[in-house]
DNA sequence: GTCTATATACTGATAGAC
DNA sequence: GTCTATCAGTATATAGAC
């Protein structure tokens, strides 16, 4: 029947709506007040719905945090994966890298959401429930969700290999850029997640200085530092070593 | 007055030793439950007093995790600093590496604490508070416990400058040694916090793996990978780079 | 189907009696 | 010092109005 389609579509785009309303509010709260201030109180609050309704559209807390987790990944790979077409691999692994760290920078509590720890096993009472309203039915088993996480260690993967295909690599193609490019990924996570702590990780040098020390430990103190490699004749002195082609962060 | 002055220290004595019983029966829940399961009503029970009682002697659910994740550091440092005696700087650090991703591996729960955010400005009530029972002046602003964090940076820095000293090292002295422990650092804790998120990060490879093709990246795929750096000699094909010196991890 | 209102079973933390 | 009683907050479950 034709009315009854139309109003099958209508209610679920009403749904999908409600749906992103309160991802919203919820990244509104987050992005504020820290992941610790979203309780589904204020954030039934924030969108003028009674706390109950939110479980009709979420199953839980977490599966809201893990939304705006999946979210974050959506968002640094969006920013990581044009910078995957720079053709210099040197170039591009600095690139990608910066870019790593400058998001986890300037995303703080969407970072913090991206590799949070699952809140485990249901906390209170959960004896009976007959939860079905929502469709999702993703067991939740492991984070890092999977298709993320292989993209962004392909991103770094793949810029090895392109490294090594040039023959100007020391390392050649000995068929660990998988895990040369995992390691490139924690070093990454551990800079943005150890600067978040507090000043007692970097003290005062720059997190683009760590980063750099360790592309270059790994690629070779080369060119490729300052963008257009080719533009290599004698300049006028490099800035210091303090020519950062991110802006910098806290701490 | 001689039994007054006893009498203090015989008070003194208990303070302590029932401190020291809460942060035991703390240690125990936690390693058993995971730290969400850490209730200051549980605590209380596990140690036969009332949850009132705690607040004599912690400020808060907050202070016990920061005095565990302490430990947890005060552990750690215990493991790697009579490793910074080995002489050969490539050994040394393969050593300290290992060492600590094995670390982080097999208290995966204390590794946790140590690295917690501190749950920020208190979540509930805490309107009036005349709290001044407990001598704890620790303004708690930074986190990362400064010592430790420069004893775990130096030790790595210090192995890097020997290494540096030698000349055997493509990468000289620099200065940019306290720049690379810091990156190395970062590695070691991404690799442990990645892989305890789930099997998204390291997939199939081991961490062992991992930390091999960072370090072999930074160091030079050199000797020094297998103890006895001098037998170096034609030995049997080397087991196929699967030569794991450290127990292997979950996932 | 969707939402409100209410109930349960927790939580950290405090005031005040003893 | 230690307790009881309590506060104010939390996530979640369920009953029932519309």
């Amino acid at each position: 029947m034709n009315s009854a389609e139309a109003k099958d579509l209508r209610a679920a785009a009403l749904r999908v709506a409600l749906r992103a309303r309160i991802l919203d509010a919820a990244r509104r709260i987050v992005t504020r007040d820290g992941f610790e201030a979203l309780s589904m109180r204020k954030l039934a609050e924030a969108i003028g719905y009674s706390p109950a309704s939110l479980y009709l559209h979420f199953e839980s807390r977490d599966e809201i945090a893990r939304a705006l987790g999946r979210e974050g990944f959506a968002q640094l790979l969006a920013q990581l994966e044009p910078l995957g077409a720079i053709d210099d691999p040197r170039e591009r692994l600095h690139a990608l890298a910066h870019a790593y760290v400058a998001f986890g920078c300037a995303h703080q509590q969407a970072y913090r959401l991206m590799y949070r720890e699952p809140e485990e096993g249901g906390r209170a009472g959960a004896h009976g429930a007959t939860r079905a309203t929502v469709a999702t039915v993703t067991p939740a088993e492991h984070e890092l969700p999977c298709e993320e996480a292989a993209r962004m260690a392909d991103l770094f993967a793949d810029a090895l290999e392109a490294l090594a295909a040039t023959g100007n690599w020391r390392h050649g193609a000995r068929g660990d850029s998988a895990l040369l490019a995992r390691a490139l990924w924690a070093m990454l996570h551990g800079v943005v997640a150890l600067s978040q702590l507090g000043p007692g990780f970097a003290h005062e040098a720059s997190l683009t200085l760590i980063v750099d020390a360790a592309l270059d430990g790994w690629l070779g103190a080369s060119a490729a530092k300052n963008g257009d490699a080719a533009a290599q004749h004698n300049a006028p002195p490099p800035p210091a070593r303090t020519a950062k082609k991110t802006p910098d962060c806290p701490s």
